[in-house]
DNA sequence: GACTTAATGGAACAGGAGACCCGTTTGACT
DNA sequence: AGTCAAACGGGTCTCCTGTTCCATTAAGTC
């Protein structure tokens, strides 16, 4: 409860986005890294705002003042990880494209580093809400890079006029992420290949065609 | 770390299997009811060990030597709801069996007890291995027991021979926990129904046939 | 380059989580 | 019914987490 308020109060206008200077901007840095090194390591049930402090090399009182809890630090890795977006394929058929797409997620998720990153921030989300809406917002914006995507596929004819563009791309995401999230099963490069072509048979059949 | 060693010797033959009688049974309830009621009001990142063994009216200590850790709390409850199994649909038709599944784990997912015991659960996963596993074991036979749906409807014609159950059934469900665990977006029936359809779809262009 | 103020970091402090000890209760077996 | 062992539960103690206070450092501004 007091971490609701905290985290509400705190990150609109934290310490930190009135004067992003050069220091400010290091300890977030070393921070945010040494989270991620933190995660990889040990998982998040184990993060420990105290150890990120001391590895950080920074005040444990800077990282309650600026972060809270862990679920406020890694929070904040998530909106570190939506600045930085990769550019989407175009290999000239909506086949490859969206193989492309499954691998890439493939690859974030099997990534040991981003993988960790990745389990912390579906923990944290199932715990906090603003956590939530970030990580929403998160695949929001990486969705929406992709749809140009199939909206080439569509114009080349390859799926149905309509199709919706998003619900296509949750379509390949979700086997993987059901996997990695719910069942723990191994992503093999098979699954993304199958998530890529069921996605992409259930396109043809018209499925995910906005009335 | 100390929580490691102590969830994997106390859980095997922990105290309340070797005397599965009155009062310990009674005990396990009443923590597991308590542990529900906190998830569904707080959620899994306020499960306090202390207040449950209150809210139970069961010493702390009990709580403390038989669960260890609110991650146990949550990984009992999981062997608690693999064994209360519902059975499968039967509608005659595939296309109606697999939007009966759909709707099923839609309503267990939306269910506002459910939801939040589900939202725990995969946080838990996300940080214990064990937990992982057991949460794993769970969805092995859920999917089992609809395995037979998907067998029907393949004697029936309805989908190529050769198709995977399991596969086709995980393609199902994954859209729901997507939304549900990954981007927190509202189930709808829409999703649901979006969910059956497109892996029907998948299914009849063959794309979950076990070569 | 001096000034103002945000941000940091060290130290001390309070509160609670979790472990331990040991007496009590209760189920299993004869 | 009586015995034994297993599980429970109250009380206590310790250590760690998270907070507060204040001096120090360094951005931004003139």
């Amino acid at each position: 409860m007091e971490q609701e308020t905290r985290l509400t109060e705190s990150r609109p206008a934290s310490p930190g986005t009135l004067r992003p200077g050069g220091r400010t901007a290091k300890v977030r840095g070393a921070v945010l890294d040494a989270t991620r090194d933190a995660l990889a390591e040990t998982g998040f049930h184990a993060l420990n705002m105290d150890r990120i402090a001391a590895s950080a090399g920074v005040g444990k009182t800077t990282v309650y003042r600026r972060w809270g809890s862990p679920v406020g630090l890694v929070t904040d890795l998530l909106h570190d990880m939506a600045e930085q977006s990769l550019p989407a394929a175009d290999t000239g058929a909506l086949a490859g494209d969206l193989r492309a797409n499954a691998e890439l997620v493939r690859d974030t998720l099997t990534h040991p580093r981003m993988g960790a990153v990745f389990h912390a921030v579906i923990a944290a989300a199932a715990c906090d809400e603003e956590c939530a809406r970030a990580l929403a917002g998160f695949y929001r914006t990486r969705l929406a890079e992709w749809a140009p995507v199939v909206a080439r596929g569509a114009e080349r004819g390859e799926i149905p006029a309509g199709t919706d563009p998003v619900e296509l791309l949750r379509a390949v995401s979700a086997p993987l992420y059901y996997r990695f999230a719910v069942t723990h099963e191994e992503l093999t490069g098979d699954v993304a290949g199958r998530a890529a072509e069921a996605a992409l048979a259930a396109a043809r059949a018209g499925v995910f065609v906005r009335e």
